[in-house]
DNA sequence: CAGCATCCTTTGCGATACTG
DNA sequence: CAGTATCGCAAAGGATGCTG
């Protein structure tokens, strides 16, 4: 369990994602979907764009997070070099976490994506229920 | 089975995703991940992006996809009014995809995010040669 | 061709208990 | 405070077989 070849499920064990072989938009995609498709790393990188946070401040503004999680997010966002993680030798132990140059440029392109969400909301409630409507009413 | 109250694991049923209470930042993102963060969404809406395809166009294209999933993330696009569905009554049956306007507006979008990770793959990959040799050698 | 239904495996994640 | 280790469940997704 000490090198990354033993595959451990839950330790901080931050596996190659996806290696991907051939170099096209696929790939590209899958190689983002590893990066950010679950279910805190946006959020994260969305609080850490307004400063740098503490592992306990992250936990209670998001809160919903287990402690497990959050510190696997962390590590997966650190190893990809998106967020800096300065650890602080005092007692009670102090731990930073900021973006990176990278994931700024990252939050920035991310902001697009939910700024479009933010705008077409309505529109996306208006379809689902036209949607739900049509098939349930007659098909 | 008929209705939308029963939930089925397999079947076309689209339940509506993650309907967030509070108006947050946390919310839009879910809602972000509800629509986009699976392991194929993306990959249809960009290639849909360059033209109508048929399923086994796309299915083709994929071709890592199963036929479930490919049906599973098209109802889901549908529902959502990014993609259009158009059956023809012919046999043997044909059936196209399109994107909607309110989906090309969303690979907008997206085009910055994939625009970034083209932009930024080595400096990633350099990131976590940098972690993890960091992490077997020493600590 | 374009699906639907079923079974089964894999993965993600939460809960909980423990530590320097 | 900031983690780590283990357990267990639920959801996502793959394989296969059947149908209009």
């Amino acid at each position: 369990m000490e090198d990354g070849t033993t595959k451990s499920a839950t330790h901080i064990d931050v596996p190659d994602p996806g290696s991907c072989v051939r170099d096209t938009t696929s790939c590209e995609i899958r190689d983002l979907l590893d990066r950010l498709a679950d279910k805190w790393s946006l959020l994260v990188i969305e609080l850490l764009g307004s400063g740098t946070r503490r592992f306990t401040e992250l936990h209670r503004e998001i809160d919903e997070i287990s402690q497990r999680m959050l510190t696997l997010t962390l590590r997966h966002l650190e190893r990809d070099g998106l967020v800096t993680r300065t650890v602080y030798p005092v007692v009670p132990p102090r731990v930073d976490y900021a973006l990176t140059d990278l994931g700024r440029g990252l939050l920035v392109a991310i902001e697009g994506l939910v700024t479009w969400t933010r705008a077409h909301r309505d529109e996306i409630a208006a379809a689902r229920s036209g949607y739900d409507a049509r098939r349930s009413s007659s098909g």
